[in-house]
DNA sequence: TGTACATCAGTGAACGCGCGTTCACTGATGTAC
DNA sequence: TGTACATCAGTGAACGCGCGTTCACTGATGTAC
């Protein structure tokens, strides 16, 4: 064993199973999920389009196992955010939903493939829920708002639905920019998703 | 002239290129966009694969014109919503952002040709702004609950792009179900969303 | 330390598929006279 | 009303492409003795 990375003059890979992963990350960045296929990957990696067989068992596999890392990515990133976050409950949901919309938009590769076709029938019964954990976080942190009374009350599960589609219709909305008036480039997204979030979980409204 | 539609036992057709775009709506909703071949439509309107050709460019022009015929349905059913609701700007606001839901779910086909990659970078330059008139009418809306001190102040278009992530999250949401807890089928979509749109939009909040 | 051997991770040829698109053609239709 | 003709909207064969996947194979690697 002991391979080392990055170590191509050999006949072994090294770590193909990993490049292949990277290669098609940069694939569907570049060109989207319908832009991806296994024999690129293959070619970008140097090796022959047979060669992915060994490390993935079809297309799909490849697909889901990225799909299954970018949620992991995306929860990590949740959490870091939220633990980075002052102690209070609406800084907190906002750091959550600015994490949500800051992945999805630097990382659109990650953000496709987690939508992917391929992770909406669950092979594996024991990944039934591929959002389970980030999900829970994010009820949790709308509960702590309603307790502090800094959001409305009732089912959390619901505010917590509408939080996730605007945080999830924001990213779709910059990567696709279908709305003229969606400021392109500049600063990005940040600032203005911040004003929207700020808006909707912490300003006061007249009745 | 004078050609009767479903006219099927002459050699010329009657009305293909509209049988097409039934043909391709079908497909769409029901194997998505990346489903559609033109080889297929053709076969199902019981035609030659090259017949498609004396009516549409290519490809992308089929898709292209089914794109904007969702555009307009949209826009139709917007604002048709939005007469038929009360005088109560928030009621219509709210109207206005359910239609986009319901035409979403209601017709996936047309919510998924809509936001087709063919319509991101427009080829005929009077088109530009796909959503243009939408995009006012919402914009619109906002500014008339501002004004009525429904919504908070500011920018209506930041408003605006809210509502419409909003809407547009909980349309992709429901399509695609990436959260456990969204409830399937049932009801449908109908009452959450309106529940949801309403706490945004009407609730009174404490801060 | 050296050697035989099992296993692993590649290769390259091939299969079969569906696709978009083009082309020369032909049957159907409408119109000018 | 009849006929010649232009135009339109189909046909079917063909081209070329990239794809996923399989297969027999072989070189590289690690290990048992």
């Amino acid at each position: 064993m002991c391979r080392v990375k990055n170590r191509t003059d050999t006949y072994h890979h090294g770590d193909l199973r990993r490049a292949l992963m990277d290669g098609a990350l940069e694939v569907v960045r570049e060109r989207g999920l319908d832009g991806l296929s296994l024999r690129e990957v293959a070619a970008a990696a140097g090796v022959s389009h047979a060669a992915p067989y060994h490390h993935f068992a079809d297309k799909d596999a490849l697909v889901r196992t990225l799909g299954y890392e970018a949620l992991g990515r995306l929860d990590e990133r949740m959490a870091a955010a939220e633990s980075a976050a002052s102690d209070d409950p609406s800084e907190r949901l906002l750091a959550i939903g600015m994490a949500y919309v800051l992945f999805a938009v630097e990382r659109p590769e990650y953000f496709a493939l987690m939508t992917a076709p391929e992770m909406r029938a669950p092979h594996a019964p024991e990944q039934q829920e591929p959002h389970g954990e980030t999900w829970e976080r994010l009820v949790r942190a709308v509960a702590a708002c309603q307790a502090a009374g800094r959001l409305s009350g009732g089912d959390p599960t619901l505010v917590a639905v509408g939080m996730w589609a605007l945080v999830h219709g924001l990213a779709e909305l910059w990567l696709t920019s279908p709305i003229p008036q969606l400021p392109q480039g500049g600063d990005g997204i940040g600032p203005m998703a911040e004003q929207i979030l700020r808006a909707t979980l912490v300003a006061p409204r007249t009745r």
